[in-house]
DNA sequence: CGACTTTAGCAACGCTGTTGCGTTAATACC
DNA sequence: GGTATTAACGCAACAGCGTTGCTAAAGTCG
């Protein structure tokens, strides 16, 4: 770790504070991040001259020299996020600030094999980057919210469920083959949660996604960063099991939280289970965002926040202090590919992780 | 964040590394650590100097110059740890490496006091200080491992379960006003995983450690770090309902896995159930390892072992790359106490957290 | 107009890890 | 036994980060 770790930090602590509030300046960033004011000078400085930040006039206090203004500039870098799944790709355009400037959907064959997925994620990208005229240096890259199990490091597909053509397929490596553009891939449900995290901001620590769509997931965003578990398998909430004799689950177990939910008679018992599941999250995990989403969920969206909302206040033992803030995604359908596109925008200006020790070496003798 | 804050990371970062293996040399460091050997000879002499390493003795390579190596001091540190449970203190004394030298337990009234309990820790702090002759500079603090909900950030007892006198004590203030000595207050769970981690090394990175003691809990160490959650309330892991149908559990919810664990007919219906939950856990949370301790359990350990061992081959599906080691807690009794004492010195000699930005203000006009 | 307040910015500085290069202590070769 | 080779060590100069000290600028207030 050299000393440009504390350039790069600093640098991305004061992109995601310009993300949630409208402007910047001098002294409030000085505030919130502890640094001088004369460091933040030349922070703001780089940030400018990246194109970045830009100045934004200036706040007349009532007594003393007028200060210096800046806002983000959201047009200044954009990624690409796709969503992978079993039946369609969508993509989406993505700015700095988090914001979906345009969408699209094509269906996907059923069964679909990498190359078709391929060829379509091709021709959607370059479509999207001649519509937008978008050159190299502001397009970060691309990001893939894509169904696992799939290792998110390396970026390889294990076997996606329910695709038997995605046997230990290197997708990242073959997309930005194919793109010539940096591609990320994760789990659909992780990169959701990283496109609400981006949006949130700092207050959003500890929160899940919770997704109903052909299953049961939840994106986990646990101490400020996506969880993503020891194998990239992480979220796979709805085979937790909340009915030890419960109907026979496509798993293999019984009562998984998604059978249960799918043989629920109508939509609000199903909405009922699936609160039940999330406030066993809560229990687990202690969060303080729980947001909804997915094709399958949103139809009936106010429903299940509704009953959400009504377990979390009679389930959830005493407690005002344990406050919990339960919200539909903002984002709609785009949730995925949105997180997706966030993700490649997060690895390069978001905060970067301080170097960990490797494996132990074994003592040397 | 200072320069400081990259000479105290990659000091902790050399401690983390000397923890886990026997010996270290610069070589090995550098690597490690990817720091240059200049660095690390700096790192290292600056170690040395505050009396946390030693030489100890050289390697001869092959050919060319010997190579100095170092060893960790595990008695140049200590911190003491509590484990408050429901009936009684227990009290243990742990080096910098992690090892326990001492162990006591000794009752404490029913329904106990904020006062009983703090006469009750006084004492037997002190017998440890003078027993083992500490002064003030090696002995860095004192943690208690305590029943929640607990607010762990200010140390602030928010109202123990089943005990009356604990409404909103702050109890890491008036210990330490008390012992004279920094004192961290955590729940007990998460003051036992961190034992685990702290003697298992980076390898050790998304686990919980799940025990039964008068109902279960389990704590969580995810990312590299512990979980607490929004509010410290996460581990409530025995409130999750595994049966949506079961029987009344005493916080209100019906089949919650702490009231269906607690009915089942015998210890190995017990430890099924245990089981699935915990199959639960790592189908959310994808988990590298669980590690079972508690009072109620440890006298079956290897039933509980082998059946959750048993649960992870059947009940997770598919793959032979999700790889989980199930282990009994090598600290038997002493884990919450021993955990409590590795906070102490984990927040003086672990790796330090980077400055997150503090809640944004308020966009200035 | 001068005192005061608030913000900005130049310049020197301290401390971190890095780079360059010479030194040291061992073995291998002739 | 002398010389080359190897592997590790360490001094000294350096680059770059945030900090400190101080001066300047641009307002309001009396």
């Amino acid at each position: 770790m050299h000393l440009a770790f504390l350039r790069d930090y600093h640098e991305a602590l004061v992109i995601a504070l310009a993300r949630t509030v409208p402007t910047l300046e001098r002294g409030t960033v000085a505030e919130v991040t502890g640094l001088t004011p004369q460091a933040v000078s030349k922070v703001l400085a780089r940030l400018v001259d990246e194109g970045l930040l830009e100045p934004a006039g200036v706040r007349r206090p009532p007594r003393g020299k007028p200060a210096a203004v800046y806002r983000l500039v959201p047009g200044s870098r954009w990624a690409i996020g796709a969503h992978v799944s079993r039946r369609a790709l969508r993509l989406v355009l993505a700015d700095l600030a988090g914001t979906v400037h345009a969408s699209t959907a094509t269906p996907l064959p059923a069964d679909f094999t990498p190359d078709q997925l391929l060829d379509e994620l091709a021709s959607g990208v370059t479509t999207m980057i001649t519509e937008h005229r978008l050159a190299a240096p502001e397009l970060a890259g691309v990001g893939i919210g894509m169904i696992g199990p799939l290792d998110q490091s390396t970026g390889t597909v294990r076997g996606a469920h329910r695709l038997r053509h995605w046997r230990d397929v290197p997708l990242a490596e073959l997309a930005e083959a194919r793109l010539g553009l940096p591609v990320v891939v994760d789990k659909d449900v992780t990169a959701g949660v990283t496109a609400e995290a981006w949006r949130r901001g700092t207050t959003f620590r500890d929160a899940a996604l919770v997704v109903v769509d052909a299953g049961v997931g939840a994106g986990l965003w646990l101490g400020g960063s996506a969880h993503r578990g020891s194998h990239t398998n992480a979220s796979e909430f709805g085979h937790a099991v909340v009915q030890l004799d419960g109907p026979l689950c496509a798993c293999g177990r019984h009562g998984c939280l998604e059978a249960v939910h799918e043989q629920a008679p109508d939509p609000a018992a199903a909405a009922a289970v699936l609160a039940t599941g999330v406030v066993n999250l809560l229990q687990t995990l202690d969060l303080g965002h729980i947001v909804l989403g997915g094709a399958d969920l949103l139809p009936h969206g106010d429903l299940y926040r509704e009953a959400v909302e009504h377990a979390v206040r009679t389930q959830l033992p005493g407690a005002d202090w344990l406050t919990v803030e339960v919200s539909l995604t903002s984002l709609g359908p785009d949730v995925v590919a949105a997180g997706a596109a966030m993700q490649v925008l997060d690895a390069r200006y978001g905060l970067p992780a301080p170097t960990r020790p490797r494996e132990p070496v074994a003592a040397s003798r």
